[in-house]
RNA sequence: UGGUCCAUGGUGUAACGGUAGCACAGCAGAUUUUGGUUCUGUUUGUCAGGGUUCGAAUCCUUGUGGACCAACCA
């Protein structure tokens, strides 16, 4: 009588490791294989992740292996170029194919399998329009009608079957059609399409073929000829379930099962490719892998580590509820990661001059500040001072609110890393404008060597006016301003103005001057930053990944 | 108005007939040379009504609410 439940050690399974554990115990299978399914149509998105850490993850927990097939059953929307984006994107976030391949791969396989059914006389030609087709359909509440064709004799079939493969009809003309049932309660049930024509030219076939495989009549096939022990898909394909089963019992080939898991939603921005084709098309955003993109490719520009996106994949689990996960999850999880590996740098966004009258002009230290507290390993670096300054306008107020712990006039801060200074008075212009601020510093207070006996509450970043270098800085938020857009009249209607804002002359750190696409840094008391590609050896470009934490904006919003 | 799937704090997700737990978010406090991090505490939940049972989030039933299904898309 062990409990052996609930035990740390035995963390709880999700109903599809429940199912794969039942299979494994009855000895059903020996080992699992799974499969990666995406559709050459678009980019992978953060949705498709979800999946991909579901699929690969499995396998990886049961001792087995994982596909990646690509679902090029639609020569018109496909292309080479997503071809090689979802690859990359794969093996970015951490994961490697056992095999790729491609459902155009079995092409001839499946048309082997169309004659078999059509010599069973399970399926015919129908030269019904699209309307009719339609239109005999019925609905979801009324029966549908036998098509003419329905009945055509197998020996005519089999020759017509022979004719559309060999482009004697124009697209559209006919269809191949399994014969099951008009009447089903199920629609995918009533004589759904197996083929249809269209002289198209395929990305892999390229003319070979003029008559192209549906979805059902490819999916379940090559997940049997893949032997794909457990075929993962997403809820909307439920009730695809009963003709997936329909052609492998019809075809008696190796039983794959399909397994529907709710679909990853997130707040604040849209997650089908239709939406994201628009959003690039029309130009909202730069490209795919525009940083506001929720793709893959452009969260990994955005400064999105792989780590995050596994973390949190695993965090928001898998089941069968319709689900909305807060932004705020992604975000505590790419920080999490970043606060443990990115090194802390200074910048300076919006820059308000300080100079500290006492300090000899000329004059330059060169200060140690630690390169990542979290990780003393990581050592500091170098930072001159000087007695010309920048800091940020944020972090100076003439007449402060209550518990504003920064630079005011009389009020003293600590320069992160170096002087505790005091605010004597400030320089306005004509018009009012604060200028610069004039201070004092404390010699005896420098950081590490501290003897001022001083207590300061606020910490600021700064960085020494003369050697400040600039940079660009892209400021990234939410791509929309309501939390589910795909629910409103026009998605494009609630994009924020805001997703982007470019500061074209950021100050940075020396230590800043020499970076590559990909680096990450914290900028300390702003964020973590991101590398972009559109960087160059005199200006280099940081997109912000996410801002820290920022407990004050919170207090002062409510004040 | 046919069929299918789903329903646990604000958001996710556990509990598999026996104390409703965890994470994020929120709130309060401690620590802090990042108003970051870390740590501590804490508010909030089983859709509703019947039934079965010593005992129901869990099983049955009826409602209610939501999602999906009528592309020659996947």
């Amino acid at each position: 009588m062990s409990t052996e439940k609930n035990t740390p050690s035995s963390p709880s399974l999700n109903f599809i490791e429940e199912i794969i554990e039942a299979d494994l115990a009855a000895g059903k299978y020996q080992n699992i294989v799974t499969r990666f399914p995406p559709e050459p149509n678009g980019y992978l998105h953060i949705g498709h992740a979800k999946s991909i850490c579901l699929n690969f993850g499995l396998a990886q927990k049961y001792k087995g292996y994982t596909n990646l097939r690509y679902d090029d059953t639609n020569p018109v929307t496909e292309e080479t170029e997503y071809v090689d984006s979802i690859l990359a994107d794969v093996q970015w976030l951490g994961f490697q194919p056992a095999n790729i391949y491609y459902a155009s791969d079995y092409f001839e396989q499946l048309y082997d399998w169309a004659l078999k059914l059509v010599k069973a006389g399970k399926a015919y030609v129908d030269f019904s329009s699209p309307e009719q087709i339609a239109e005999m359909k019925g609905t979801p509440t009324e029966a549908g009608k036998d098509s003419p064709y329905r009945n055509t004799s197998v020996e005519e079939n089999l020759a017509l079957l022979e004719r559309m493969r060999a482009g004697e009809f124009k697209d559209g003309q006919c269809t191949l059609r399994a014969k099951i049932d008009m009447a089903a309660p199920n629609m995918h049930m009533r004589d759904p399409i197996m083929y249809r024509i269209k002289h198209a030219h395929h990305h892999r076939t390229g003319d070979k073929w003029c008559i192209y495989p549906m979805y059902d009549w490819a999916h379940g096939q090559c997940d049997s000829i893949e032997n794909i022990t457990h075929s993962i898909c997403t809820l909307e394909f439920i009730p695809h379930r009963e003709l997936y089963d329909w052609y492998i019992d019809s075809l008696d080939i190796y039983p794959s099962h399909q397994y529907e898991f709710a679909r990853l939603n997130l707040s604040y921005t849209v997650m089908s490719k239709r939406k994201l084709l628009q959003l690039v098309n029309e130009q909202f955003v730069s490209g795919w892998d525009d940083p506001r993109m929720p793709t893959i490719s452009g969260m990994r520009r955005r400064g999105y580590t792989p780590e995050s996106l596994r973390d949190f994949a695993q965090r928001i689990g898998i089941a069968k509820r319709e689900n909305m996960i807060e932004l705020s999850l992604l975000e505590f999880c790419i920080r999490e990661d970043l606060n443990k590996i990115a090194l802390r740098r200074f910048a300076v966004l919006d820059p308000l001059k300080v100079v500290i009258t006492n300090y000899p002009e000329g004059q330059t230290e060169w200060l140690e500040s630690e390169n990542n507290p979290e990780n003393p390993e990581t050592g500091t670096r170098k930072l001159p001072f000087g007695r010309e300054l920048f800091i940020e306008q944020e972090d100076f107020m003439e007449n402060p609110p209550p518990k504003y712990f920064r630079l005011h006039p009389g009020g003293m801060v600590r320069l992160k890393s170096a002087y505790i200074i005091r605010c004597d008075n400030v320089e306005k212009d004509a018009d009012g404008n604060i200028t610069a601020v004039h201070c004092t510093y404390f010699p005896e207070s420098r950081s590490g060597q501290d003897t001022s006996g001083l207590k300061v509450q606020g910490v600021i970043h700064w960085l020494a006016a003369e050697h400040a270098k600039t940079a660009t800085v892209r400021l990234y938020d939410r791509l929309f301003t309501v939390e589910d857009p795909a629910a409103e009249e026009d998605f494009k209607q609630c994009l924020n103005p805001e997703s982007l804002r470019v500061i074209e002359n950021a100050l940075i750190e020396p230590a800043l001057a020499e970076v590559s696409a990909g680096d990450r840094f914290q900028f300390t008391r702003l964020g973590y930053f991101c590398v972009d590609p559109d960087s160059t050896a005199e200006k280099p470009v940081f997109n912000r990944t996410v801002t820290l934490k920022d407990s004050w904006a919170k207090v002062s919003k409510k004040a």
